[in-house]
DNA sequence: CTGAAAGCGCTTACAG
DNA sequence: CTGAAAGCGCTTACAG
């Protein structure tokens, strides 16, 4: 690549300090520098087709403007949702983001975490893994900026944004009952993640507080690394003769669509069969033949506050803010268009 | 945070020079220095939690081992899975990616180009939108390493990497005629973009070569912002009566989507009445009732390649390469399962 | 085997 | 209004 240009060069070619070209390029003491060497400035950098060096600056700033995502699965769609609402909400803050994939591993996790670190990020939207207390508290110690997102640690007072997933799995499991389910399932994920853990509690309360008991309710718990086979296996399980279920919870979009995708080949009807509720909202769920009623997560809200309460404590706020936002009840052929 | 430790701090505590400090933590000078003192170093280091500032190495090394990856629309599932095979594919070659959205809109892609050229990314990986002809020469100018991914521009000699476009659409749209239709739409973008104009041609040559000849053919173009209201009309125009196609090509996913939910309302089934090939592929294509057939791009082999021809040239390579791979036809139920 | 020193390209307190 | 100079935390040619 042909040598850079450096406000040195700016520097001499107008007959100034580099002092003055930084000022003036920064916008700085604006008054107090003549319009005129201003001037001459600013044609000098457009005319050397300069470009700020940010990791420069970043050295001497200890700023680097950018925060790290670590996702389980960028390619997930619910993932590169809050994916592409941060991008937009850190690109307005000034914000560039790198992003990295931990596929539920804690050690790919802590991997991630430290390149990040190492390249200076200015601090962490997060989706942990299992496991990953530990390495959270050391980024606490450590007085890393960092917020999480989609999931959380009860036993860490960290800042958080996530659904009220108890009231949501209630929710959920209510309007099972009510359209007339007697024989509930849950298919959900065997996992300590306590996110997942209240959509559980939230199934089972809301059956133990409902007058419309159902005469059998069965969970089924699958590998958080979703695994086809095991999904299908869960499914046959509420379908089998001894346990028929006539309503059922997905835990997930991905084990929904595995679940679908079955019974579309069994030729089990849904509603008429079996009635489902999902967890996450896809503009696929439209490909369905009957309308899907599904959890609708406040995205845009979840990635915005995340990436505020992320960068108010980057720019030295200490409080922490623990947020739980509403889910929704929301039905496909009635839901926001697909763009 | 807690001031950090440097290599001076770790200098300083086993009493050496920050020179022989950063030979030991980065495996110079193997044999060259005292077992025993490097020893204590790397104690040191752990014992400091010394972590290596990236930024520093950067601007003395003047590299960054980051890359920037523009894509249309993180959101997107093709986008994100593309992107998730990227980091993959950058991690294992030591990179980190930040990612950034352009909407399609060639001045936001400049300002993400800026960004990230002001952070000193290595290189870039491109899905550039329509008229960013002069930002990409721009870039060629200033010999900034880049690969283009999944779109090309003719007029520029460029390294890219994407679907052989012009065979994929005349295989998709063969297809469509040897199930017997005879009256063939195509719904694709009104762009200049050449990838789609290959798929146009592609679909426009099948018929012309055929002997299948369709006694109509028809092509809607829609916004490449994917107005649902346009994409609803653009299918109605195919199924009006004056043009009642009997085969549809759908040149995206997203188009797909959009249009399959509008023949399942309109309760117009598939294959029966009208049978579809989409381009591109998802798993919640498994949602729908029938089987769907759709062109799969080699999206393993594309995003890898990319990464490993910019990551050559970054390394200095400077031969251009032109990858067009061919996609197949395949189709859901018997494609591979989602994870 | 090891160290002193320059320098990457900025910012910014200080001095005038 | 403007400049000289230190320093951010590294790497690395050079010298010994």
């Amino acid at each position: 690549m042909s040598r850079k240009v450096s406000l040195k060069d700016i520097a001499k070619e107008v007959g100034v300090s580099t002092a003055l070209v930084s000022y003036v390029l920064n916008n700085l003491k604006e008054g107090r520098i003549r319009k005129e060497v201003a001037e001459r400035i600013r044609e000098a950098a457009r005319r050397l087709n300069y470009r700020p060096n940010q990791v420069a600056r970043s050295l001497k700033t200890q700023k680097t403007n950018s925060i790290g995502l670590i996702l389980a699965d960028i390619a997930n769609p619910f993932s590169s949702s809050l994916a592409r609402i941060i991008e937009d909400e850190a690109n307005k803050l000034a914000y560039t983001v790198l992003f990295g994939s931990s596929d539920e591993n804690p050690e790919k996790f802590e991997r991630l975490v430290d390149t990040f670190l190492n390249k200076q990020v200015d601090g962490l939207i997060i989706s942990p893994p299992e496991n990953s207390e530990t390495a959270l508290e050391q980024l606490q110690k450590q007085e890393v900026p960092f917020v999480l997102l989609d999931r959380y640690f009860p036993s860490l007072n960290t800042n958080y944004v996530l659904l009220d997933n108890y009231r949501a799995a209630h929710l959920a499991t209510t309007h099972l009952l009510t359209q007339g389910c007697d024989c509930l399932g849950m298919i959900t994920y065997a996992t300590s993640l306590a996110h997942l853990q209240d959509r559980e509690r939230g199934f089972v309360d809301a059956l133990k507080q409902s007058d419309l008991q159902p005469s059998r309710a069965l969970i089924q718990r699958v590998g958080i690394d979703n695994e086809p086979e095991e999904i299908g296996n869960a499914l046959d399980q509420l379908l089998s003769n001894s346990s028929r279920v006539n309503g059922i919870l997905f835990a997930s979009n991905i084990i929904a669509v595995q679940c679908l995708r079955i019974l579309n080949r069994s030729s089990i009807r849904v509603p008429g069969d079996v009635k489902v509720v999902c967890f996450d909202e896809s503009p696929f769920f439209d490909l369905f033949y009957a309308p899907l009623t599904f959890v609708r997560q406040p995205l845009r809200q979840m990635g915005e506050a995340a990436t505020r309460i992320l960068t108010d404590n980057i720019r030295g706020t200490t409080n922490i803010t623990q947020l739980q936002m509403d889910g929704e009840l929301s039905s496909t052929h009635s839901s926001t268009e697909l763009r």
